[in-house]
DNA sequence: TTAAGTGCAAATTATTTGCAGTAAG
DNA sequence: CTTACTGCAAATAATTTGCACTTAA
């Protein structure tokens, strides 16, 4: 077994993930932070998911706080917009391009092993435009 | 230069559209498919970009209808809808998957050439659940 | 001390729904 | 005739915002 199954050397702290953004470590946010980032694992969270979280550790953060420090978390580059579900807004703590799962039966986001993915080519952008993200969603359904 | 340019033979009428999925020709889905099927081309639609489509014409449908509309048509696996932004629900009448260029900057989405995409290999589901569709969104900006 | 963050309640936006009237088969 | 369709207005749901209060720097 390796020494340091939970990565525990490279965890991130909410301290530190709200310092490299230059974000004012709030109660609020410290609470919102450690649920996201506390114990190393990326998050898939919508806010009312992570609302949901947060009053199971008996700590209070409003809705309404919850929606705008996500959003203050995406502005800062700390997390990224998933869109998957007209109904729902998703937050993800990976920045990075990847292929997720969209668990359509459960409404539940998770990442799909970007390594399973081979893309040869991707069309390219038309002339005066760019890309600035291309997203790959796998829409799973439970077996009956 | 080929004999048809506009693939006029193959050319679906509103009215043969309706009927294969056995839905009444009444005068509003009459309006509203043949500007989605009339000229031939894939379509994407918003309910609101649809119902001011509608307003040119000089037809008038409710936007309540719209939307009723749209949703039956997807239900009558006439159209698919794609979610690329949160805020709006698009729909396409081309029902077979295929990539999507997302136009951030206007809110506008458009067919990608497919032919342009090889995809190697996707991650295989996980046991219990099997795969339902595979959304490849490419994001664009305008340059500078 | 002061600019930024928080919480509530109200506002906003896209979409759906109840229901009375209208039209297709 | 009878059931499906339409349109309006009201309902819903997710998210945002205005503003008075609080807190980090």
């Amino acid at each position: 077994m390796p020494a340091d199954v939970n990565n525990t050397s490279r965890r991130i702290t909410a301290q530190n993930w709200l310092q490299s953004a230059s974000l004012r470590p709030t109660r609020q946010r410290m609470v919102l932070a450690d649920l996201l980032v506390g114990d190393g694992q990326d998050r898939h969270v919508s806010a009312e998911s992570l609302y949901c979280a947060v009053q199971d550790t008996g700590e209070t953060v409003s809705l309404a706080t919850v929606y705008n420090t996500l959003r203050a978390f995406c502005d800062a580059g700390l997390m990224k917009e998933i869109t998957v579900d007209g109904n729902k807004t998703y937050f993800d703590t990976n920045t990075h391009d990847h292929p997720h799962y969209f668990w359509e039966d459960e409404g539940r986001l998770s990442d799909a092993p970007s390594e399973q993915l081979e893309i040869l080519r991707i069309p390219e952008p038309p002339k005066g435009a760019r890309i600035s993200k291309v997203d790959v969603i796998i829409r799973l359904r439970s077996d009956e």
